[in-house]
DNA sequence: ATGAAAGCGCTAACAG
DNA sequence: CTGTTAGCGCTTTCAT
């Protein structure tokens, strides 16, 4: 039987309240008798019962993630920058992880009802307008991150404009005929990423090519952004194409990763045959020397637990929304040296 | 104002006893009025509060798991499957991850006191004496993953085997001169690994070379087992060596993959000037090539779960203790294909 | 089968 | 400043 406040509160001659406000550092107390209830709470080993707390105070100081999978490179690094803010915060952080997203609704609805936390954050889920509705009129604050919602709070990336830059930096260094792999187009990313790379073509009157892209098979959850999918595309765009793209922007480094493996084995070198810019920057891409456009995903980690702490506090700023920029970082798979070098001879 | 169960019993005529009664599908209670109460909640919108019934049952439904950093691929698989497990099992996880080391005992004395949940998950952390003692008093079912207590229930990869096992294979490839990285000895695989590598080398009457020997660097919380980490370490093993050996056991994939990164900047060619086994099977190692010591992770996991769960429910198994066997993966690293080429011709 | 009442452990308003 | 009391929302006897 774990000890109770009314232990205290009995072996330290005082009432419930005293130690009630000995606990939560009061004002209204004073510093003597504090002092002694702090003394017995240490002898008798007692420590609150935080749903209790919870319950009386109607605050939990826990924060409800919904996270779809997790076994991604890009979630892992933005729930570590995620748990590590809030826990700075003193806040605890409850994981709804979707590995069905028959099931999405379902895990939204508990998240919901539960009222387990004082605020959500949802990774790279749509939240359709039914749901975003449900969280406006339960009042609980919500942000999303990595996907928008107009009427929700939400912090992504700069796809489409990541995905340009990408582009046109394969552009700057020489070459003219660009192909792309990029996810499953139920991914919000996958689309922004694309329109980036198509405006970057339009822009330098480069015309797209419908074979020159390919969309990686959805398998459940992911959106094809993983290495096995960027391989099968790739193999795909070999075998149905006689003229070969000279550089190719890969909406993942991932399926870079699978792209190079099918590369090799047809036999093309990179970047000599084949150029190639990723997107994400993991750590990876570094021990391959993949080019790649890097996200500040600590930054969005730390910045939505911010903002979701300050719309606890009562702070209402009306129809957040933040772009982070992704900067590209270039190394040797998209033959930028090599180009430079032509140059500056 | 959320609905309660005091709203749900007025509007349909009934105590709140009933009300809870049709909400837990209670046998004492009539068909007719549970489909009735079961509409008005529907009407109502009603959801049961998660803390309220928590404190009323003394049941959370939630298992609080324990984790140091979480960036590795390790922890992320290990997560994902206990998160699958815990989810059909109507449990939520709540994560207190360990960013900082010093703060371990704090984050230990948290999850012991606040009772937020019905059972403790503990991954890759050695737990001291004095904790363990904690726990058991407490009364809290616990398992811990990827390290052992001989108080506390443990699951582990069988390391020492499967490093013995690794280093076997580079045996029978014909490798005599062997080197092996390591982690951080503060980590308890890198031990046991170290063990195994030494024990393979001993039966088979092979020297161990104290200078093929490295150790990584820990950085905070993570035991050297990171890409950067084994890159210097084989730097140092090269610069510090006349005389290399002609295969390496590193002691895990991430750190093979900076071995390989510094071997192709020494100009050495893998597995032709040295042949690599890793440890871990991660997604990229089929990616290098890298032959490694693939670990059930997900069975572990899930392994965890079940135990958990059933300590939860009362059934002791007194001084539990698994070990998963880890399974070689040969791929091309460690030149075995080679070799039985050789063998065959 | 069902309503009333007594907690679960704590906070907070209310008197003093 | 401090003790008492009334909840927080639900489960679970205990009568009926």
């Amino acid at each position: 039987m774990p000890v109770t406040i009314y232990d205290v509160a009995k072996k330290a001659g005082v009432g419930i309240g005293t130690v009630s406000r000995a606990i939560n550092n009061s004002a209204q107390i004073n510093p003597a008798t504090k002092a002694h209830v702090l003394k017995i709470i240490k002898e008798l080993h007692y420590q609150p019962h935080a749903l209790a707390q919870s319950l009386a105070r109607k605050k939990t100081f826990t924060i409800a993630s919904v996270v779809p999978f997790f076994t991604n490179y890009f979630f892992v690094e933005l729930l570590k920058s995620v748990q590590a803010a809030l826990s700075n915060n003193n806040y605890d952080l409850i994981l709804y992880s979707i590995n069905r997203m028959d099931r999405r609704d379902t895990t939204l609805d508990r998240v919901l009802t539960e009222r387990r936390a004082d605020g959500v954050l949802i990774f790279s889920l749509g939240v359709s307008d039914e749901y975003a509705e449900k969280f406006i009129d339960s009042q609980i604050p919500v942000v999303i991150v990595d996907h928008m919602h107009p009427q929700i709070d939400s912090i992504v990336i700069a796809n489409r404009e990541g995905a340009y830059l990408a582009t046109q930096h394969l552009i700057q260094v020489g070459h003219e005929q660009i192909g792309m792999i990029d996810g499953h187009l139920s991914s919000y990313p996958a689309i922004l990423r694309l329109e980036g790379f198509k405006q970057a073509l339009q822009e330098n009157h480069l015309t797209f090519y419908d074979q020159w892209l390919e969309i990686c098979d959805a398998r459940v959850g992911e959106h094809g952004f993983n290495e096995a999918a960027g391989y099968k595309a790739m193999k795909r765009l070999l075998s149905r194409n006689s003229r070969l793209p000279t550089a190719l922007f890969v909406a993942s480094d991932v399926q870079a990763l699978g792209v190079m493996r099918a590369a090799k084995e047809a036999g093309l070198r990179i970047p000599d045959d084949i150029a190639l810019v990723g997107f994400d920057d993991i750590e990876l891409a570094k021990f391959v020397g993949l080019s790649t456009m890097h996200q500040p995903i600590a930054q969005m980690g730390q910045m939505a637990v911010d903002h979701l702490l300050q719309r606890i506090q009562g702070v209402h700023h009306n129809g957040f929304y933040t772009e982070l920029k992704a900067k590209l970082i270039v190394r040797e798979s998209c033959g930028a040296k090599q180009a430079f070098r032509v140059q500056v001879e």
